[in-house]
DNA sequence: GCGATCATGTAACCGGTTACATGATTTC
DNA sequence: GAAATCATGTAACCGGTTACATGATCGC
């Protein structure tokens, strides 16, 4: 994953190893985090591949590496962002790939989107059935409430999840997704 | 993590792997996701360490191993649960601490919880201000759309999680957290 | 000149998954 | 008696982190 993300990162522009990891920091690093000791073997291993060019340019009495993405690296990474859903997905791929979608044609993309829906939608209901579970005796709320509490947290972020999905695939804009009143 | 997860399922009966297992899937398996081949080993070596015990019962023709918490393995919990916020936590390590809070005082869980309040208070601010940074042009919405989508994703992330933190520190009614209206 | 930060990497470890192997019990 | 599922494990692998090692450049 973390190879993607770094491939996807000098599509447009060469960077170093890093100015990477810091591009990671401020793009994704809301849901995703990166280490050196991983990224730098990381782009050995798409260079080695092709995806990715490297090349050195002196700075006073060091040499920098910058990579740029090659055109088998861009179809690899756009191949990556089309892959159908799959459940082993976690939230954070989903994202990671999202956060790139711009690349994609709108068809795609909107197809993409209505599969991550579809799954949101099967997992809504597969909590409010467990909730209907647990909710029907009434007043055993004491018990196990941090045990459900857990599970209203699945419920409220997989609203959300869906919300956004709906909002992002209308191309609505995005300030409007969030509330600004409190705070 | 998981080794804790096994262990607060077998506080107060005794179950087996394959139990337990289920009794993940269906606690926690909204954010966190076991399998055998980590699960077993896991067992094995918190029985070596005397946090659980391990009895076989026959069945038939064959010996069920059935698990169960000693006193040590219960200390060791609450001493999980207890220890303060760090920020490479994840936040379904957050969420599966919480699971068990029903384990904590009061005070401690509360004390706990304001200490993840406090952090994700923090991490919304942060985000604002890239916020802030990419809002500022004002019709650049287009370019970098679903780079920013992501970014909104986390602000409404964040701000339900800061409202379900303040929601059970108070003790409300579960039900209460989640929009029932529409679907 | 000093501290921050730029800049690149390696080695040991770690928590987990996947695939494999095996077979008993239950349900129909 | 077949299929589902109960039940326990191992071995190879994998994506990553942590700690270590090293040193140059920039801003003050």
């Amino acid at each position: 994953m973390l190879d993607y993300i770094a491939l996807g990162m000098v599509l447009h522009e060469a960077k170093t190893g890093y100015d990477i990891k810091k591009e990671i920091m401020m793009g994704v690093g809301n849901f995703y985090k990166a280490s050196y000791g991983s990224l730098y073997p990381a782009l050995k291993k798409f260079t080695d591949k092709g995806y990715l060019t490297m090349v050195e340019k002196p700075h006073g009495k060091r040499i920098k590496k910058f990579y740029l993405a090659t055109e088998p690296g861009r179809a690899a990474l756009l191949e990556w962002l089309s892959s159908p859903f799959d459940e082993s997905l976690s939230a954070e791929s989903l994202l990671a790939r999202i956060y790139f979608f711009g690349e994609l044609p709108k068809a795609t993309r909107d197809n993409l989107i209505g599969e991550y829906e579809a799954y949101s939608q099967q997992v809504l209901g597969q909590l409010k059935e467990i909730e209907k579970k647990f909710a029907e005796p009434g007043p055993a709320d004491d018990r196990f409430y941090f045990e459900l509490a857990t599970l209203y947290y699945g419920l409220a972020s997989t609203q959300t999840a869906l919300r956004w999905f709906k909002h992002i695939k209308e191309g609505k804009p995005l300030r409007a997704f969030i509330q600004h009143d409190n705070n």
